[in-house]
DNA sequence: CCTACCGATCGGTAGG
DNA sequence: CCTACCGATCGGTAGG
């Protein structure tokens, strides 16, 4: 786990904005002028704070990957508690952090891909990882006889890809809590949709 | 159904080495230059074909949401048989349509935000009115008793959801065809993680 | 389909 | 944090 030092608060501010911005219109249709509008600054003004624009997107990614990383981890500590309990935990761990920040999880999600190389590689790995990690953990549960599919990564896949689309709809002032929805994703995954399946 | 009449070679090439470089780069980050180079054309060339940059983008997006919808319609067109049944073909046809031009369809999901109103307007009414067949077909199935989740809409988000992840790992060389894709998903879908749930 | 070009805007920098 | 500016590149057009 690499420690990032706190951002000072403008640089915080900065980071934030943009984010919003990325998710809204896109990284490369964002401008540095209609960023620094949105923090009433001049657009020559954001490069006292920050080197450059990419500079952010690095950032986001990177800080989401760890957020995800470090949940995954705390629902896994104890490895001797049930597969299904582990799963439904890390489950539960990775709806936390998308909607603690849905912004900067709509950005991990889409615009890694503007990152330049050698980042892009390196955010390609770390995401692999992370699945990687997901797909093990579902391995174990079917060795054990507590879970049950006939394609262990593609259960991952499709794991993974029914939580990532939260952020295209989730709203912080909705009537489901996170947690509420954390728990309805983990039963309707492990459940499946057939009556008396 | 609105009837859309074939297009000339030239701008039917044109609409897909476009297509394939918008879902690589981004609508944004595609430049007309870049196009017209993979073409082996001058930039101002390709305006004797086309409008603009967007009105590619418009007909990608909405020749796919005709597609999906006319997959659905089919899957549907027997109102009588199970619901079950019809989901499962439902499904089958919207992967269908993910396998046989997985980067058009990567360019519905993702790139529609950069039509500029009143189009990105209509296009987000047709994909709520794609989503609502889902979830109201869903519904029937639960009113029958045929399928079981605590919220409908919800089910019909995560469903949808899982089967859009596609595009993002398929590739028509891959081990797994297109069929036997549509049917794990189903599977999976209907029935869940959990051994003997 | 090309040549030559337009005005606008881009990310970023120098100097204060 | 601002003013003033750089070279590069953008989508698109005129005229042939």
């Amino acid at each position: 786990m690499s420690t990032t030092a706190p951002l000072r608060p403008r640089k915080a501010q900065i980071d934030r904005t943009a984010t919003a911005l990325f998710r809204a219109r896109g990284f490369a249709a964002t401008s540095m002028r209609e960023l620094a509008t949105a923090l009433g600054l001049e657009a020559g003004s954001l490069y006292s704070h920050i080197k450059s624009k990419e500079e952010i997107l690095h950032r986001v990614c990177f800080g989401l990957a760890e957020s995800f990383f470090a949940g995954f981890a705390a629902a896994t500590l104890d490895a001797t508690a049930p597969v299904a309990t582990q799963l439904r935990q890390a489950i539960e761990a990775h709806v936390r952090v998308l909607t603690s920040d849905s912004a900067a999880s709509a950005v991990f999600l889409h615009e890694w891909r503007h990152l330049s190389e050698p980042a892009r590689g390196e955010f390609l790995a770390l995401r692999d990882r992370y699945e990687a990690a997901f797909r093990e953990l579902i391995a174990k549960g079917v060795a054990a006889g507590e879970l049950h599919t006939p394609d262990t990564a593609f259960a991952a896949l499709t794991l993974l890809a029914s939580l990532n689309w939260l952020p295209a709809w989730y709203r912080p002032e909705g009537k489901l809590a996170p947690d509420e929805i954390a728990h309805r994703l983990a039963e309707q995954l492990l459940s499946g949709l057939r009556h008396d399946g």
